[in-house]
DNA sequence: TTGTGTTTTATTGCCTCC
DNA sequence: GGAGGCAATAAAACACAA
């Protein structure tokens, strides 16, 4: 693989010092739209063909005159050996990083913009009319996937953040609504219990008479007020946490707009917010409440599996996002 | 001027595809 | 096995505050 490694592939050692006066002589025209290889290659040795344009803004302030100079004395022929080893010395420094003129990384910018894909013939094409090696240009090309994709990551993330938050606040007034709720039920089953303290006092105490009364009594008298104030408490509860599910699931947040499914919490914490606490209530109430009044479903939590919804995607953590970005797919490479 | 952080260019090693 | 892509990284170039 060592091939395609080194500097620019070809046109390195002995050419690097035509590359390095190729380099300094564009300065002055790197502004031109016009590629200008045909003026520096006529006359010059094939090994000036694609050579690197690179140029650093420092040259064009700093070594003009200089690089100028070399320049025109290589054309002008003349010969001092003073000057000669000079040259040497200067050719012989390292070659160095040297960016790509604006006019380049806009034409570069452009050709991304249309493909960030690079074709061999493409590259060969832009490394044509920008000067440069076509290695240059699969180096930035590749240099500016890779930013880009950065970029992506984080516009990523931060959409990730903002969805993160909108489900923490969702969860939080889940959280605290069921709170309030607990706190209710608490309350009216003190309540009742007080109440059916006192009536059963008076019905121990009371004749046998009332205890062998019709049945036939309307189902309203004969439902005892605890009972119908849990009625109460779960008519209460579920229209309380069904208006909750709506504030969730139909608000804007990224995580319902799959049509209901509710993903946003983990395995582990959906038990505290969408089943039934099994700590609120006793199992004797939860049963009375079951078997006697209400269906079991009516109880007003929403499981995730009933949802009135599609099937939710494969993947359990979608949050509703658009299909490019769950990917996280940039581009197939 | 200098120290420091950021950006850009280029290399290296590994991987995949043909 | 070669070509090309990517991630990680080096290092030069650059920006900027002190």
């Amino acid at each position: 693989m060592a091939g395609r490694r080194g500097i620019y592939g070809g046109g390195s050692g002995g050419s690097n010092i035509n590359t390095v006066l190729l380099q300094n002589q564009r300065l002055p025209c790197s502004s031109s739209s016009e590629p200008l290889d045909s003026l520096f290659i006529s006359g010059s040795s094939p090994s000036f063909l694609g050579s690197g344009s690179m140029v650093s803004f420092k040259d064009v302030n700093k070594e003009n005159s200089r690089s100028d100079r070399l320049f025109f004395r290589s054309f002008d022929q003349e010969e001092n050996r003073d000057e000669d080893l000079e040259l040497e010395e200067y050719f012989h420094q390292p070659e160095k990083k040297r960016r790509l003129t604006a006019h380049q990384v806009h034409f570069l910018e452009s050709s991304f913009e249309m493909e960030n894909k690079l074709e061999p013939e493409r590259k060969i094409q832009l490394a044509k009319d920008l000067g440069l090696q076509p290695r240059q240009v699969a180096i930035w090309f590749q240099n500016r996937r890779a930013r880009w994709k950065t970029k992506q990551l984080e516009k990523d993330y931060e959409v990730l953040q903002t969805s993160y938050d909108s489900l923490k606040t969702d969860c939080d007034n889940l959280l605290k609504e069921k709170d309030k709720l607990k706190a209710e039920v608490d309350h009216l089953t003190d309540k009742l219990l007080l109440k059916e303290k006192g009536t059963g006092n008076s019905d121990s105490s009371g004749s046998n008479n009332q205890s062998k009364a019709p049945p036939q009594e309307p189902v309203s008298d004969s439902v005892s007020e605890g009972e119908v104030s849990k009625v109460a408490i779960v008519a209460c509860k579920q229209e309380d946490l069904s208006s909750a599910k709506s504030d969730v699931l139909d608000s804007e947040s990224p995580h319902c707009n799959d049509g209901g499914h509710s993903y946003l919490l983990e395995p582990g914490d959906s038990s505290n917010v969408l089943e039934p606490d099994q700590s609120d209530l006793s199992q004797d109430e939860e049963d009375n409440l079951s078997n006697n009044l209400l269906p079991p479903p009516s109880y007003g939590f929403l499981k995730i599996e009933d949802a009135d919804c599609p099937d939710p995607p494969a993947n359990s953590c979608y949050f509703g996002f658009p299909v490019e970005d769950q990917t996280f797919g940039f581009w197939s490479y």
